[in-house]
DNA sequence: GTCGTTATCTGGACAGTGTCAAGATAGGGG
DNA sequence: CCCCTATCTTGACACTGTCCAGATAACGAC
């Protein structure tokens, strides 16, 4: 019995969610449909529906799995040492896995899950988790260099805030355009660490 | 002959413009269909199609009119005076009308007709003119202030990203909520000229 | 006024979508 | 060995955007 023709695929669940991806990548979240990914999977229609309670079951999880990579890469990159540097390449490196991944990006971050959909539980708390991760290492990076009475949590929103900003306005080409990214970025980053240098 | 069952409606597109947005107001750009305004406006399903090419160019005619307003935003905050205060009551505003018109703020800056569909030129025109309009107008409060060699352009971009990046966020609810907002929002903007007041 | 011309509007049709319900299949535990 | 149940399939429904051919009427030329 070949490996495409029986009727138990047998590792289904771990397919769809790589296949996914895959198209997610190539098409966007508005050309993933369930059904161009069933046959591409070489199953029926409503064969995902036994392992994923919904198309937004499977984005969410989708979802949740690049919020894993994006935890792992402020964890490498976010460690203690000269922190104007290390901020620096940190937001390069977030801006290459955002242009890099800009569907992924779209819907780790973008109102497919927070506003139409449910965001799941799972998705939630890994969002919230990669949060206060880089909260707590930026936290640590500029320690003792924030003025009194500054909230570290406000300065973590705030630069997310605007890396983000910088992300989505590149990603859907407003305003921003890749040659000016590095220019730009480099710029924020320069400003905010004046700030608080001063 | 009554106004609502006349043949002819006299003037559909101006009434299918403002219903429209009524429509986005209420459910979002996924729930605004071409069919449910239609209904709405008492015509057949078709008949928005000879006043708009496309669902994309009523879209792009509903950003158009929104980016209007942002413009007129923008002349109205970003007068001369006080820098801090002014910039600090300009972003207060910008989040006012990015949360007060989610919908619309999301269809704007959204992905839906700057990356799926084609954004028109009147489009691309407005918000490009939006942009330069706070490019100038944040150059001229800032004037003097800004540390030699930079750039107003990359200030005006990496400001921009800024806010928008705190309307992302706090409109989709990631990381940010209306509680955190006026004090993120300041925080932004307080480290922002702190940067340039040094 | 009459008569095209033409803008406007209509209903039918088609391909595509997510998802529910009912039936088919087979893997795995008793 | 047999049944239970997880897994998969087909059929169906409502909804979407949009094309096409035909109906309607407003408007300008004569």
């Amino acid at each position: 019995m070949t490996n495409s023709a029986r009727y138990h695929h047998g590792d289904l669940r771990a397919t769809l969610l790589h296949e996914a991806n895959e198209l997610l990548s190539e098409q966007g979240v508005e050309g993933l449909s369930l059904r161009k990914l069933a046959e591409r999977v070489g199953v029926s229609r409503t064969a995902p529906y036994h392992h994923f309670k919904d198309k937004n079951a499977l984005l969410c999880a989708l979802a949740a799995q690049a919020f894993s990579e994006l935890d792992a890469l402020i964890g490498r990159q976010l460690q203690d040492g000269g922190s104007r540097l290390r901020v620096q390449e940190f937001v390069r490196e977030y801006l290459r896995f955002a242009t890099e991944n800009p569907e992924q990006y779209e819907l780790m971050f973008g109102r497919t899950l927070w506003k139409i959909g449910e965001p799941s539980e799972e998705l939630k708390a890994v969002a919230h988790r990669s949060f206060r991760h880089y909260a707590e290492r930026l936290a640590g990076l500029l320690e003792g260099r924030l003025p009194e009475g500054t909230d570290p949590r406000r300065i973590a929103q705030a630069s997310w805030a605007t890396v983000h900003g910088l992300c989505r306005l590149l990603i859907d080409g407003i305003y921003i355009n890749r040659d000016d990214m590095e220019e730009v970025s480099e710029q924020s980053v320069a400003l905010f660490m004046a700030a608080l240098a001063k």
